[in-house]
Order: C-alpha cells, then sequence, then structure tokens
DNA sequence: CGTCCATTTGAAGGTAGTCAACAACCGTGG
DNA sequence: CCACGGTTGTTGACTACCTTCAAATGGACG
C-alpha cells in the first residue's frame, strides 16, 4: 500500500498529513510560550526510556530515533523511526510513566517541550491545542495504515512500502527521494516491519534483483518506482 | 503480553488508560457545552465509511462497533473493536474525509459530537481539551501495545491475548470477566490479530484441548486465566 | 592491523496459509 | 412446528513463506 502513496490519495485525507512528520507543532508560536531547551543527542544515546516520569515531549531537529516498545518478558519492536519535525514521545500524554524507548540511531538534537507548560499554553491558543489534537490523531493514522500494511503484505512487499516511505520522508524534508542512505540496521527494519533480518536482507536483494532498486548496505537508490508502488499496493508478484 | 495485564503493571502507565474505553470523554459535560445526538443502529449497519466527511466523533453507548481499513486494492483489516465508553472516529480528527469505516456488530447506540462544536468546547475548557487528548494519546499507546504484541507472539498467544483482553473489557464494563459473548466472527477476530480465520478456530481449539478455555461458537469461558497470561506474555509453551 | 558488528547467503525446518469438505447454527418462511 | 438455505465455524491435507541455525564476507573503528 505503501503510506507515500496514501498521503496523495484523495480516497483518503487528501492534504491531512499521513506522517507524524507534516504538521507537527508550530514551534515558532510554541516557543513564545513555552521554554523550549535543545538538547543534543550522540549516536544510541537514549532520549528516554519506557518507566521513566512522562514530562515533557520532543520535536525532532536532527538526527533519526526510533520508538520501542518492550514487554516485560523481553519482547521487543520498534514502533517508528522519527525525524526532523516529527513528534517525539507524545504518546505518553495522560500516563505518568513513559510507555516507550527512544534511541538515537545517529547524533542529533531534540527541542524539549515540558508538557506542563505546553498543556498550559494549549489552553490559552486554541490554535495550538488543535495542532496538538491533529499531530495525534495524525499517528494514529499512520500507525494503522502500517497494521495494514504488516496484516496484509508479504515480506518483499513490506519492505517495499518501507523503502517508499522512507524515500517520501526524505523529499519531504528537502532531501532526494531517490536516493538516500538509511540510519537504521536491518534487524531495526526488520523489528519494525515484524519480520527478521535475514529476511529484510533477502528482500532487498530480490527487489534489487528485479531491479527496484539498488542496495549498498544502508545506501539505497529506488530505481523503479512505479514497480515498487505497485507491490506496495499489493500486487502479488510471485515470481521466484 | 495481553494489554489487560499491562493496564495493571505498574512498570508502564499505572493508571493510565490502557484502553480507549476508560477515560474517553466526559459526557455529561459534553452535553451542556455540545449538542449531542443519539443514534441508533441495527447489526451490520455502517456507522461511517471511509472517504466520507469527517464532521464528528462518537462514543460508543450500546452494543459493539469493528473498525476497519480498506486499502485501494482491497486488503481489509480491522483495526479495533469499539464498545460502551469507547471513542469512536476520533482518527480522522484533522482530515477532511474519514481514514476508516465503522461497522456495528449488532444493535446498538452511539452518541454523535459534532467536531466543529467540540473543537469550539475544548477551547473554552480546558478539562474538556486534556480529556481529548488524553484519550488520543490513550489510542495509539493501545494500537502501539497490539503491535508489538502482533509482531511477536505467535497465533495461538495472539488468541490468548486477544481473549484475555475482551475479559478484561467486559470486566471493566460491569459484565463478567470470564464468560460472555463475542459478538465478531472469526474472520473479524482473524484480521484483526493478522492470522486466517481458520487459524483462529485451530487455535481456540487449541487452548480449549490444553484446559485454558471453553469454547462454543462465540460463547467464551476463560477457564485457566493463569495459563493465558503465561501463554499471552510470550511463555513458549510449544507442545502439541 | 585486528576486532567487532552488520550484512549477506545457504540449507533445513516449522508455523501459518490455502484449498476443500463438512457440520452446526440461524433466521426465515412454508 | 418443521423444513430450508445461507452463513459461520470446524477439521484435514498439503503448500509456501518465513524463520532458524550456521557460516562467511565486508566495513567501521580503535
Amino acid at each position: 500500500m505503501n503510506l507515500a502513496a496514501i498521503r496523495a490519495d484523495h480516497t483518503f485525507a487528501a492534504n491531512a498529513p499521513q506522517h507524524p512528520c507534516n504538521p507537527t507543532l508550530d514551534l515558532e508560536l510554541l516557543r513564545t510560550l513555552v521554554p523550549v531547551r535543545r538538547i543534543q543527542v550522540k549516536a544510541g544515546q537514549v532520549l528516554y526510556r519506557a518507566g521513566s516520569a512522562f514530562d515533557s515531549i520532543y520535536v525532532v531537529h536532527a538526527g533519526c530515533f526510533k520508538t520501542q516498545l518492550v514487554s516485560a518478558d523481553g519482547r521487543e519492536r520498534t514502533t517508528g523511526f522519527r525525524m526532523r519535525g516529527d513528534l517525539l514521545g507524545a504518546d505518553s500524554i495522560g500516563s505518568p510513566v513513559r510507555m516507550s524507548d527512544a534511541v538515537a540511531l545517529d547524533d542529533g538534537e531534540v527541542r524539549e517541550l515540558p508538557y506542563p507548560a505546553v498543556m498550559r499554553a494549549c489552553a490559552g491558543v486554541p490554535e495550538l491545542q488543535a495542532m496538538l489534537t491533529v499531530a495525534l490523531a495524525a499517528e494514529i493514522r499512520t500507525d494503522r495504515q502500517w497494521m495494514l500494511a504488516l496484516g496484509t503484505l508479504t515480506a518483499e512487499q513490506r519492505v517495499a512500502a518501507f523503502l517508499l516511505d522512507l524515500g517520501a520522508r526524505h523529499a519531504a524534508l528537502g532531501y532526494s527521494g531517490q536516493h538516500f542512505v538509511m540510519r537504521m540496521t536491518r534487524a531495526e527494519i526488520g523489528s519494525f516491519l515484524s519480520i527478521k533480518l535475514e529476511t529484510v536482507t533477502r528482500c532487498m536483494t530480490l527487489l534489487a534483483g528485479r531491479g527496484c532498486i539498488e542496495v549498498r548496505r544502508r545506501e539505497i537508490r529506488l530505481v523503479d518506482h512505479a514497480a515498487l508502488e505497485a507491490l506496495a499496493s499489493g500486487a502479488g508478484l510471485r515470481m521466484h
């Protein structure tokens, strides 16, 4: 299905955000109302961890982050990747403690927004409150689109959808959507797509063999965008 | 993992809602601020459909609903089941059109809240706005817990988690959490859990064979709660 | 230059999917 | 009241996709 395609698909929310990155909070406006702190992070650094106190939300300014859930018995799953402009930590609103971990995949920077202050600001500025509400709803939509994808697509189709999504997000940030370097490992991609890392590798090799993409470790080039779209949209080319 | 267990697990949000049903909107308060319309629905009736205009959100008052996403090429997935107190349609906030379908599984009733009015009410009543924000964040948490479950559990474990969740939700509504009648078909359960309906049947038969549950079509009795918890928490009893 | 981690590739096995038939149940209408 | 058709649920056999286990390669970094 490919989230990028859906974003442009007027069947669904045409001008609505498909990805948390699009219509997040207006930082300019926020800065006048709440104390915004800049936080530098290094690759591998944990921004926050499940169980720690929830007291602020973040907006990614640079770098790439992953969010993950870990169950009591150690099962673990990456729930998303966040890039510039994306909201981070808002899923814990209403909870005294965070429900997930956020880890930097490379050096980066976030803007920290103390949540009590954000809440007060929202109470006084309806536009701000609307933005937050919309951003949360957009996260729900994104999550559910991925649920649909993971529940109905094969491993190869999921990888195609994932690469298209990454490309679209890079493009939305002004970078090339055809040629980019992924910040995440195969294991992290697999965790997000609910497949094993070996399967991620195999699928990428397959896609490369079909001429859809070019892969060199984390460097990706989307060669045949149409074919990828077709795959991610459920076209069941099951030729082996 | 079982969402019910997590709800009670202080590792995560102890007193925070695990399910959209818990701390939704305060209808009493809302009624004084926005025009609330009651809508009766019959089993099978579509409350709203993807692509239709988004103009209101709903609170389930009676009956059971499913929400589902359908892709352009026809792939389909149930994204959740909603019971009394649960919010319906809030995932489309910020979008001009709805992103999903909502279908009544049996006769029921919902309260319709025109969204523009809700938004205006929120602007004037910070508590209301906070409730909406918290409800949305809680939906995100629920979705992600299920993502973790579906990504890391076997079919049988998913079914165990599903039944525990259903039981916990019934109990939260004042019904028996041990003995209840499901409103959804095997196909709908399978769609939600990302497994086929035959697999749902097989897993239930398996669980019954182990003495964990008793099944008679849609009638379920949770006999060995502890064993179910263990299964849903990842205990890999793979004895055949 | 050596170690470690990430990635790739191969072979074998298992879990869930597919296809198909049957049984049970429901509501309807005779 | 019972017959009936259609839907829903159950079960079996076979298949396929993905996982698991294992080993080798390639980079990154100290």
